[in-house]
DNA sequence: CGATATTTGATATGGTCCATAACAATTATC
DNA sequence: GATAATTGTTATGGACCATATCAAATATCG
């Protein structure tokens, strides 16, 4: 799946559909019965994926960051000085696609492209002051309007205990 | 994100990037680190979905369904005689979009779009003999080879932790 | 050294999924 | 009975993903 750029429609709601549902009465189609979907791991995982992205995008509209463009900011602000391949295959972005990415960034004046001395072939990437500016503000408004949430609904233990499983499985599946 | 049909080359891994990372000796430009990627809710939930689908994908790969193909199978094996809008907007598809997809399940005579009496204007939606049978092979060959593998990966405990806090997300995030 | 192969960033392109607008047929509403 | 709403559908555009290909630069190896 992937995010939806615009945030703030939802405009349909996963489990009850189709009608607004309003009291009682009226002709009103019963509801639909999910069954096994929802111990699909796949089906239920993907929900939740979504579900956190748009989250995620609301928390960064000041920002204007997407997830992809947040991790790709953390990463070269914790691997300066390192390539585009690198960085990309890292996050498993395929290199072509990474470019417009960059662009993007780059224009922003988040981050930059150098050319390396060593090989002339390469771009080293760093974070702009402003990307590294940009990037502490998006931190925090992750931190405390985004993963805060996660301690709200789970507690902190389950929080830990989910993303460690999640980890697992991504890198272990 | 979103599937790749394709399911046999996962051409970029992750994590261990841009070399084969061989032996030891050579050049070799040490790892990134991931830093506080490896926390992050979305990072670690996307790269999980994405291995998940891959996953299924693979154990489906006889039958040729995908896990949204699956989904409205499943559903619509729970819910019989619904119409197309009912079954889409349950599952968080689009009426314009699930028009494809069906036109896709009927062709393979694994469902069939059925006129209704009451509403002439909704198609009721039913599987045929050969959509429940294709579905109940499906069913195990899920349970089997995908679901069985995250009892091997988390235990049968975790995994049940896993699902219950994906749905909670997926529901009150 | 020099020919060949490889790597890097980039462009072009096609596929899939997602989202909106609009339409004809049918039904609901008033 | 005129108007509004609903259903399935088509058309269309955007975002993301994947492959092939290219020029420039570098690596490899005879």
């Amino acid at each position: 799946m992937t995010v939806s750029k615009t945030a703030e429609k939802s405009s349909e709601k996963p489990a009850d559909a189709a009608k607004g549902r309003k009291d009682a009465s009226e002709p009103q189609a019963e509801a639909l019965q999910l069954g096994e979907l929802s111990e699909q791991l796949g089906y239920v995982l993907k929900r939740a994926q979504l579900k956190v992205f748009e989250n995620f995008l609301r928390c960064m509209a000041s920002l204007q960051l997407t997830p992809a463009q947040f991790s790709v900011l953390l990463l070269v602000e914790k691997n300066p000085g390192r390539n585009q391949t690198e960085i990309a295959s890292t996050l498993g972005i395929l290199r072509p696609n990474f470019v417009a990415m960059l662009d993007n960034l780059e224009s922003r004046d988040l981050c930059a492209r150098i050319r390396s001395t060593n090989d002339r072939r390469s771009h080293i990437l760093v974070l702009t002051d402003k990307g590294k500016a940009v990037l502490a503000r998006a931190k925090k408004l992750v931190a405390t309007k985004h993963e805060a949430r996660l301690n709200d609904l789970l507690g902190q233990a389950n929080r830990e205990a989910l993303i460690g499983m999640l980890a697992k499985i991504a890198n272990e599946f």
